[in-house]
RNA sequence: GCGAGAGUGGCGGAAUUGGCAGACGCACUAGAUUCAGGUUCUAGCGAUCGCAAGGUCGUGGGGGUUCAAGUCCCCCCUCUCGCACCA
């Protein structure tokens, strides 16, 4: 039924869709829960189904398929599954300009983008794909949304938020990077809205924590989720206002150095200050700091590029220690979202509060000075800790001592409390656009806001819409969509026109994957705990503090929510460098985009993929060089006319994991390479990811194999090896190259795929070389080598040195004062 | 400014515990095959001195530790990324 034969050339168009549709009847990909074997949940972002998959796709999902399909071979239960993040703006902008709907375009762009995965060979378990616009998918979304709502962890909140005036909607803060909008790079401006939010602020010390036990994510991507979340531990602590009412609540983090308080700031917005000024004068000089605060603010702030300023608010406030007046200040540089809006100043000890000290001759009060004694006069604020002075009963503490003591006095005394204060701001989830799935949210005269009924979902996103691409939600035109009637009351309502942030659906999909045709529930909790978490995530780093950190939230709460038992959902995380062309990422508006599809018709996706593969480690940037996808596919050319040259003398499995050392030497060496080689691509591949020099080192290997004369082959032992270097040959290569693996495994004579044999095994003493080199040095520099058996001792290498002419030259005249030896690596002769 | 990472031929990149710097590939040069080009094959390919044998220098710069440093320590420079008045 098929012929043993390599007669033809390398033509990968002739095989590639065909094995394709192989894996395809065969659902080689499929998986389900199996007891028996190790599972591993492979994932790789999924993409935004933009139109077609650029080179950044290709690399990501290339890296993924190599370890899925290695994995496999292994013997692990893998899931690979993939799917479409689906709701977003590219369609409704595509919508406008196309006149088309961006249900329509997004379909289209799926199958387009489907079908060009295919070809590449991706090793998908397509019947769990997933589109979050599905009503189906945003369905589940709805129901976890009510519940969070239930529990107080969604609610609706009037405050200033940032609105992009491109994307004509709100961003959370995790989205403006920069003050800009992480999409479209517009100006992000502050407007006050009514939103929903999600507290993610309650799980800010645990999603804090955790960053320590992700010991496989990298670091950088910890810190900077750490960063984000921006925990500080100090105070609080309360000040009166002289002749009125009033406290002022301030945040530090120096409680140590609450006696050396010499004014306070507050930020220009603070809601306190308008109570507190009267005078006219005063009062204009206000509105001018807060429109130059304001004009910062758009400009990007940039902390050295701009002077501190203020404006006294002649008023004082009483020290709560001391009972010391101390002058109120309005500041440039206090902010009004971060702590209370309200600072202590400490100009001894703050460089900030020295600098606006200096500006307005305030005094700079000492109350810590260093072990080492102290430095007159002050020129600058000293920050580091130190001995306690000035500080009635605390002087002589250590400062870091003197925190605690502190906070401990101001609690007995009623003026403050130990405080912990986050950076991370709850997560606004309502756009006011079209193409994203519908908040659940009836909105009631008398009952309130409602959620909708969980049997009535999913609130479906009505099709039947205008696009003009005026501002605002086409929804709030839709009459039967607004008008509701009530969940609770009944009563004729009006629901939310809002969408949720499409960083909803990217929150969980990976759960969704686990059971994606449930129709009971979001995911079944068995199918969770067999495979959560994901084993290995792969994706690109800009989504180090977004999609990550909300996915780690996420799935806390479906914890909380009794869905799942994981508190983290990727055990292990991979970040993938870009796709750089010319010096820049590839993208349209460079004009430096090679179009995958492209590739796959010139050179057939195998050489895609390798020269991906081969061209950097996963985690660097890849330079793309179209030179060297010539390479990537010549070397598969060469390995294909190499296997179809010695065809003729292979014999089927032979001595497919067992050929024995042969007794000639160049045999030898290739038995030798073939085992070293084993190792390291096995090696390569589950330890570092490192498919660049696991590949170098195939290549090595074909080099070694192409050396050995044909009549070298043919005797028993020759055949044997012949038989088991091919075989390994190509199953080594097939998780980088499957198309062109499979095809050449059934040339070598064998029926279905290759993917059901076993990885390669190496015999560890088969690694050692008969020979190696050992290098002679004097005084450490290189003066000769020799081929040696590796455990050659240093006699015999001192032999060697006493009969070769050049080292000996180096040796004339002088003596040995003292020989380094390190068996099968060097001897170092130390002469004078 | 703070934090992290990186700096190796013309280029992408390799180098267990410190132990032959430049694997593998690209580009380039010469030759062979073909002869229209391409493909393929062979050889060369860090710099420098030398006819050669061979020598000297060489992993951003400077110092140090060591028999031996791309690798360890100190200082400096450059680049990339992240944060950016967070009290």
């Amino acid at each position: 039924m098929f012929v043993m034969s390599f007669s033809d050339s390398y033509d990968p168009k002739k095989f590639e869709p065909k094995w394709q549709a192989y894996w395809e009847e065969h659902r080689s990909f499929q998986v389900r829960e199996e007891a028996g074997k190790p599972k591993f949940y492979l994932l790789e972002m999924f993409p935004y189904p933009s139109g077609r998959i650029h080179m950044g796709h290709v690399r990501n999902y290339t890296i993924g398929d190599v370890l899925a399909r290695f994995l496999k071979m292994r013997g692990y239960n893998v899931l690979h599954p993939m799917g479409w993040d689906a709701f977003g703006m590219p369609a409704e902008n595509a919508a406008i300009k196309n006149k088309t709907h961006p249900a329509a375009w997004t379909k289209e762009n799926i199958k387009t983008m489907q079908g060009q995965l295919r070809r590449l060979g991706f090793s998908y378990d397509w019947d769990r794909e997933v589109a979050t616009c599905d009503p189906e998918y945003y369905r589940w979304e709805q129901k976890i949304f009510i519940e969070m709502f239930h529990k107080g962890l969604a609610y609706k909140k009037k405050s200033l938020v940032n609105w992009c005036p491109s994307c004509q909607t709100v961003l959370a803060n995790e989205q403006v990077e920069g003050g800009a909008c992480w999409r479209c790079d517009s100006l992000v401006e502050q407007k006050p809205l009514e939103q929903w939010f999600l507290k993610i602020t309650d799980y800010a010390e645990e999603l804090l924590q955790e960053t320590y036990n992700l010991k496989g994510w990298p670091d950088r991507v910890l810190t900077m989720q750490r960063e984000w979340i921006g925990k500080s531990v100090g105070a609080e602590v309360v000040f009166k206002v002289e002749g009125s009412g009033e406290e002022i609540v301030v945040f530090t983090t120096r409680p140590d150095t609450l006696y050396g308080v010499t004014f306070l700031s507050l930020a220009a917005e603070h809601p306190l200050i308008d109570g507190l000024v009267k005078d006219e004068a005063k009062r204009a000089e206000l509105e001018a700091l807060r429109e130059r605060v304001r004009k910062i603010d758009r400009d990007k702030r940039v902390a050295d590029a701009y002077e501190k300023e203020g404006v006294a608010l002649g008023v004082n406030v009483i020290h709560p220690l001391t009972g010391a007046k101390v002058p109120l200040f309005a500041a440039n540089f206090v902010l009004m979202e971060y702590g209370t809006g309200a600072v202590m100043a400490v100009p001894a000890h703050d460089q900030r509060d020295y600098d606006f000290a200096k500006k307005y001759a305030l005094p700079v009060q000492v109350v810590i000075e260093p072990k080492e004694g102290a430095k007159k006069p002050l020129d600058q604020a000293f920050v580091d800790p130190g001995v306690m002075v000035q500080s009635a009963q605390f002087d002589g503490m250590g400062s870091e001592e003197a925190k605690q003591a502190i906070v401990k006095f101001l609690e007995q005394q009623k003026h403050g409390k130990a405080k912990v204060t986050f950076k991370l701001r709850d997560w606004g989830i309502s756009r006011q656009r079209y193409w994203g799935a519908p908040i659940p949210i009836v909105y009631c005269e008398t009952c309130g806001a409602v959620p909708e009924k969980v049997e009535n979902l999913p609130v479906r996103l009505p099709l039947d819409v205008e696009f003009t691409g005026e501002g605002g939600s086409p929804l709030g035109k839709i009459a039967f969509f607004v008008n509701a009637p009530c969940p609770k009351c009944g009563e004729p309502a009006r629901r939310e026109t809002d969408t949720m942030d499409t960083f909803m659906e990217s929150s969980w999909y990976f759960f969704r994957y686990l059971s994606p045709k449930d129709n009971e529930e979001p995911f079944s909790r068995l199918s969770s705990d067999y495979w959560m978490p994901v084993d290995q995530y792969i994706g690109g780093i800009e989504h180090a503090v977004l999609h990550l950190l909300y996915s780690r939230f996420f799935t806390k709460i479906l914890r909380d929510l009794g869905y799942t038992g994981v508190s983290e959902p990727f055990k292990n995380l991979l970040t993938q460098g870009m796709v750089i062309k010319d010096g820049a990422k590839m993208s349209k508006s460079k004009g430096n985009v090679v179009d995958p599809e492209y590739l796959i018709d010139k050179y057939g996706a195998d050489t895609a993929r390798l020269f991906c593969l081969f061209a950097a480690p996963p985690e660097k940037d890849l330079d793309w060089n179209d030179a060297g996808v010539e390479g990537s596919s010549r070397f598969l050319v060469r390995v294909w006319r190499l296997l179809t040259e010695l065809f003729p003398l292979y014999r089927r499995r032979m001595g497919a994991n067992t050929a024995p050392k042969p007794a000639l030497s160049i045999l030898r060496g290739v038995h030798t390479k073939l085992h070293q080689t084993i190792k390291k691509v096995t090696d390569d591949i589950q330890q570092d990811f490192h498919f660049n020099t696991a590949i170098s080192a195939i290549m090595e290997l074909v080099n070694k194999v192409a050396e050995v004369p044909r009549a070298d082959w043919e005797g028993e032992e020759g055949a044997a090896l012949l038989s088991q270097t091919l075989e390994s040959l190509v199953l080594l290569l097939s998780p980088f190259v499957p198309h062109f693996c499979e095809e050449a495994w059934r040339n070598l004579g064998y029926d279905g795929s290759l993917l059901d044999f076993p990885w390669p095994s190496f015999d560890p003493e088969a690694t050692q070389a008969d020979l190696v080199t050992v290098v002679v040095q004097v005084n450490g520099k290189l003066r000769g080598k020799i081929d040696l058996p590796p455990q050659a001792t240093e006699d015999e290498v001192k032999h060697f040195v006493d009969t070769d002419e050049k080292i000996k030259a180096h040796l004339e005249g002088k003596s040995v004062v003292k020989t380094i030896f390190v068996p099968g690596k060097l001897l170092n002769l130390v002469v004078k």
